[in-house]
DNA sequence: GTGCTTGCAAATCGTTTGCAATAGC
DNA sequence: GCTATTGCAAACGATTTGCAAGCAC
């Protein structure tokens, strides 16, 4: 599916600015900081501005499109996969790898917690540790 | 086990101040920040600091005495809960809340993932959604 | 032309840093 | 007295806000 109609589905007007953030997203599963997704998209977009970086952020997370990881304290940073992972954040170096979750694990994973009564929108697992290349 | 005895035990010297924080800490399980934890005990403590409480809360983290949360993007909280536990927050009231994992069950949720190569230091289950109240 | 989107500049606020004063062994 | 801890003030930096200009239908 091309950006376009995967962002009218979602109710979101595809402007200019607007494609190139999901594209951008797509294309680099490094979960990057509002502020890298700038640097990187200012250099063909030169009248871009942080602020229309932030508002698209936001409204692609309200709207369901990306989730916001707030695994590390320092920065959020976004993730546009749509399959159930978890997340791998290294202590030493700060990188964040994804984690496979095998897809029929997910509704497993649920049973562990006693969830009656809430609403359950999103769910994170995450991993705080030493990545291969630092041990 | 009394915190003092709890605080050496790690490593940290146990000085009016860490005391404090470590007490709040384990009688209020409202996930608090720094800023909650040094308004409360800054009636008790007049000249306490908010760079301590700061100093503090990352020396307990580093030795492992507490859990920094970063569920909600707007602060940094704290927990001194050391049974495994995963967490809620309610998007709406903003309402962090506990919910129990059986001690069992967290072996099991690491099967789930592979793990191979990472040293895993620390595991945050977090669900985000409405809570009981705002549904 | 109305309403949404963009983008600049300034403000905000949680957190960190530099450094001097203080306390504890 | 030496070393670690504390705490003030200033700096920092990510994010938000106010608002004016621009764009689309």
């Amino acid at each position: 599916m091309n950006v376009h109609k995967l962002l009218l589905k979602h109710g979101i007007k595809p402007s200019l600015q607007r494609i190139a953030v999901m594209n951008y997203l797509l294309e680099h599963c490094t979960h990057p900081t509002a502020d890298e997704i700038y640097l990187a998209l200012s250099v063909s977009i030169p009248t871009l501005s942080k602020t229309t970086i932030y508002n698209t952020l936001k409204l692609f997370s309200e709207q369901g499109v990306i989730q916001m990881l707030t695994i590390d304290e320092k920065n959020v940073c976004f993730d546009a996969g749509i399959l159930p992972h978890a997340h791998f954040l290294c202590k030493k170096c700060g990188k964040i790898y994804d984690m496979n979750i095998e897809e029929q694990s997910v509704e497993e994973l649920k049973k562990f917690v006693n969830t009656d009564g809430y609403k359950i929108t999103e769910m994170h697992y995450y991993y705080k540790g030493m990545c291969k290349n630092c041990v």
